[in-house]
DNA sequence: TACTCTGCTGACAACTGTTGTCAGTAGAGT
DNA sequence: ACTCTACTGACAACAGTTGTCAGCAGAGTA
């Protein structure tokens, strides 16, 4: 095997796993010497990708490590140049940031002359209607939908009453301007949606929920049907 | 230099320019001889990147070939994921294809925990009000406005009237559920603006415009201001 | 047609980088 | 103390890379 290759598959090999693996464990895998491994490792390492290792351990990838390489072609950049405005201005902070990071990522290997065109901009994302309250509750509740965490939620219901509920969330639906949670709701024993800018505060409890067959966001999506046109005019 | 380093160099020296280079010129950008130049070629045609060399004229890169090789991060990827989702439910089939092949992409080499979470979907983006027909317009002005092609639209008014103007387009805005061209209107003589779904027709022109300090996108971004909020329920 | 420019290939010797082996040090856990 | 393992240096064997030379083929030009 070619060193290039070897070097690739020694870090899908480190990146596949949360244990550490040992120089002779990589050794025997990829067909070579324990001191080329060791070699490898370094080489790596000159190169950026962040290997730990212990002694009497083995070798760990540092988590949220970078994830192999990509090649997009050029549309596929534009489309992906799009998309990450559009995050950056209509989710949280923390998406909002990853986005621009990414952003960030993509024009440092424009091309000059994709670079004129994203540089003009044709294709503007407003992102004015973003208020930073909202920013941290949608953040707030998207980390407990990832975590399976169960909240505590007061809001305003569209009657003009406030109004407080313990739910597992289960997802958010971006209805062409507006972030929705999509939950179960404990009180009404049923599913539930909550419009995001009418959320006062979200707590995340220690408690966590398992989401089931009669119990999941697959499962509310089965239940409705999307109307085939809305007038958002 | 390193051989790894010197094909790096060798795509980007290609991909850079859209005339032909010959072999000499690149053996002495790189200070190596045209014999290593022309194994360096055959190795990157044999990894498949689409190099076409003619007797007498030099290298060339076929267009549109796919980009340096990106790195992104665990969050990173999450939110372009996100972005794609959404360019592949609000803009033009073109656009949304590109998002799509994207997504694949990323699929592809996402580590199995990554996958579970964007399986889970639990950012959800709502397709059902894309229409093919606004589709087919948004992706006629898009390319108008890259072109800079003056274009003949046809629409309704918003008083239900009927109407029609020649316009030189010059971006797209995308103001929370609804695309929207700006234009410089050739009957007004002023900048204007036209909801997409509200176009019949756009066909574009033999004629082609130039911008200019007075006449362009930034030019009327600088007049107006947008509204600190605005209530879309 | 002859000529030039350039891509492209093969052979080979000089050179450079890579690998395995061996030998030894150091840190962490038992 | 003992084991496991990371890590380093030296060196010889080996593999891969490079430059040189020589020659063929196609495209364009005088």
């Amino acid at each position: 095997m070619n060193k290039a290759e070897r070097l690739f598959q020694l870090t899908n090999l480190l990146r596949g796993r949360r244990t550490a693996i040992t120089a002779r464990t990589l050794a025997e895998k990829l067909n070579v010497s324990e001191r080329t491994i060791y070699r490898d490792i370094q080489a790596l390492e000159l190169s950026g990708i962040p290997i730990e290792g212990e002694a009497g351990i083995g070798y760990r990838i540092r988590h949220n490590f970078e994830l192999p390489p990509l090649m997009f072609n050029r549309s596929e950049i534009i489309a992906l140049l799009l998309g990450s405005r559009m995050v950056q201005a209509w989710s949280d902070k923390e998406l909002a940031g990853a986005a621009s990071r990414a952003i960030e990522k993509i024009n440092a290997i424009l091309p000059d002359d994709l670079k004129a065109l994203a540089e003009q901009q044709t294709l503007l994302v407003p992102d004015y209607f973003v208020n930073s309250k909202q920013s941290d509750i949608s953040q707030a509740v998207r980390k407990a939908i990832e975590n399976k965490q169960r909240i505590y939620l007061t809001y305003n219901r569209a009657d003009g009453e406030y109004s407080e509920r313990i739910l597992d969330p289960l997802g958010m639906v971006y209805w062409g301007g507006k972030w929705t949670l999509i939950a179960w709701c404990h009180l009404r024993e049923n599913y539930r949606e909550f419009r995001i800018d009418r959320i006062n505060s979200a707590s995340p409890s220690d408690e966590y929920f398992q989401t089931s067959e009669q119990h999941s966001l697959d499962h509310y999506i089965s239940l409705i049907t999307y109307p085939a046109e809305t007038d958002y005019s």
